[in-house]
DNA sequence: CTTCAATATCAAGATATATTGATTTATTGA
DNA sequence: TCAATAAATCAATATATCTTGATATTGAAG
């Protein structure tokens, strides 16, 4: 019951949901790129990945100072429906500027 | 996405997931059977059923002055994932007490 | 029409969650 | 060691949600 509303109150926001869409489609990000493609705060976004990682949705690989953010595999069944019902709501998502291959990634 | 949102969020709450088990077991319910199973306020109770149905969970048929609330039929598919998952997660249900037919139902 | 029972809604306070800007931590490279 | 950068965490405030008790609504019965 803990781990099944963890992982609903992880998808009850607007803004992760959009943040679990863009990562699916996008892969591997690191914060800096997810900020610079989503328009988010660093603080905000740093927060809403946690509670995506810590809701059993994402995974973590740090590099560096960087830590690159995608969706954790495999999936259980619960949260590999929800995302795939996610996938099913035709989110628009915003292109994908990537910061940190360009020199320009000062947060 | 508002209506993925809706569902999410009348998910996201213990009472409501109890709610939805007990009442995918026991059928179709009156709200003051509901309160005497559950050990629920009138008030709470009622809101809780507003957020489920309202969220696309329940059905109400209305009977004279009772109100009876069950499983709405057909679910969509990611409601209907949703509740198979709560049949997943093994929740311990109270007994079934209804006033409804003892004649001790005065709220 | 009045009363009563079942349910719904409202208002107030309590609790939880989200947002922002500031600070801290960790890692890299000079 | 020190400075700089990426990311995480914190503190304060704003906003949303939950709970409770009171009140309103609706239908049935007298």
């Amino acid at each position: 019951m803990e781990n099944y509303l963890e992982a609903i109150s992880a998808l009850n926001d607007e803004t992760r949901v959009k943040l679990l869409a863009f990562l699916d489609h996008h892969g591997p990000l690191c914060v800096c790129d997810l900020q610079s493609s989503l328009g988010m705060i660093q603080s905000r976004l740093s927060r809403h990945l946690k509670i995506l990682k810590d809701g059993g949705f994402l995974r973590v690989d740090r590099c560096g100072t960087w830590a690159y953010y995608s969706i954790r595999s495999p999936l259980d069944r619960f949260r590999s429906e929800a995302l795939a019902e996610i996938r099913c709501l035709g989110i628009e998502l915003p292109p994908l500027v990537k910061l940190s291959e360009t020199g320009d990634c000062k947060v």
